[in-house]
DNA sequence: TATTGTTATACTCTATAACTATA
DNA sequence: TATAGTTATAGAGTATAACAATA
C-alpha cells in the first residue's frame, strides 16, 4: 500500500520534524494545564533561582512580561518570589515541591515521546541522529558567539 | 579553548533543534510583523482555498479562532474571503498576491538559515540528517494513522 | 435537526510607557 | 542617574457558549 517515500530535503525535514518535537511538548504540558512558556518558565527553573531579571533574558521576554509570567505561576502553587538578601531591589523566583513535581512529570512523559517517536531506528540510528542534531546545535552556538564577539 | 564536547541524548538533541529551528521560523515571521500562527496560516493557504472549518482542522484551532484569525489576517490585505458557491454557508479563504509574496519571501529567509545552520555538515551528513529526520516522521504519521483506524 | 460561521466573553501572553523603590 | 520590578494599557491569540443562516 504505501510506496518507499522519498526523503524530504533537509529544509523541510528539520520544519516538520520541528513542528512535530514541539507538539509532543506542548501536548505533555497541556496535560498539566500548562502552556509553553509557563513550561518552559518551569524548566528554566529546575536549576536556577534567577533574578526576574535574569528570567526574563533567559526566556527573550520584556520584563513586564514576566512579572505577568511570574504572577500567573505563581497564583498556581507553581512558583514563589523570595526577596533577595544581597539587593533590595530584586527577588528571586524558585520553584515550588509542587512546580517540581509537575516539570519532572512532563519532562518524564516527553522523553516517553521522544523514545516512541524514534522507536522506528536502529541503536546506531538514533545515535547518529543525536550526533547529527548536536553538530548542528553547538555549531550554531558557536555562530552567535562569533558574532557577539567579533560585531 | 572548546572542548570537544559529547553529544547530546536524543531527547535533548531533539528538543533543542526544535526550538532552534523554530526560533529561525519565528524570527523571519517576525520580519514581516507575523506571528508564528499567521504564518502558518498563509503557509497552508499557499496551495489550499480550504473552507473556515477546514482551517481551523488544519490549523489545530477551534472555529472562533479561526475566526479571530483570519478577520486579523484580512484588515492587514492578506488573506481574503470568498463565498462557496455549493453551500451558502460556507465560505472560501484565500490568500492575496501580497500573502502570496509575504510568505514566499519568509519562506526562502528560512530556507537560508537552515542551509546555513546545517553548513557544518558535510553533503553526506546533510542528506543522512534529512532521511533519519524523514523517517521519525513519517513513521509517527503511521502511528497516527494506525491509532485512527484501529481505534 | 445538524452544520457553518460569527459574536460575546474571558483568559493567557506580549510589549511599551510610566511609575516606585533602591542603588 | 541608573537599575529592579510592577502597573496601566493595548493588542494578539485562544477556547467556550450562544447565536444566525443555511442545509
Amino acid at each position: 500500500m504505501a510506496q518507499p517515500e522519498a526523503d524530504l530535503g533537509i529544509v523541510d525535514a528539520l520544519a516538520q520534524l520541528s513542528f512535530l518535537v514541539q507538539g509532543m511538548l506542548a501536548k505533555r504540558a497541556a496535560a498539566h494545564d500548562l502552556s509553553m512558556i509557563q513550561t518552559r518558565l518551569l524548566g528554566v527553573l529546575r536549576d536556577r533561582e534567577p533574578t526576574m531579571q535574569e528570567l526574563a533574558r533567559l526566556l527573550e521576554l520584556d520584563k513586564s512580561s514576566a512579572t505577568g509570567l511570574v504572577d500567573r505561576a505563581e497564583k498556581r502553587g507553581l512558583v514563589k518570589r523570595t526577596p533577595s538578601i544581597e539587593d533590595r531591589r530584586s527577588i528571586r523566583v524558585t520553584l515550588t515541591p509542587l512546580g517540581r513535581r509537575i516539570v519532572s512529570d512532563a519532562a518524564g512523559a516527553f522523553q516517553t515521546d521522544i523514545m516512541s517517536a524514534t522507536a522506528c531506528l536502529s541503536t546506531a540510528d538514533k545515535k547518529r541522529l543525536a550526533t547529527l542534531a548536536t553538530r548542528v546545535i553547538t555549531d550554531y552556538g558557536r555562530q552567535l558567539d562569533g558574532r557577539a564577539l567579533g560585531g
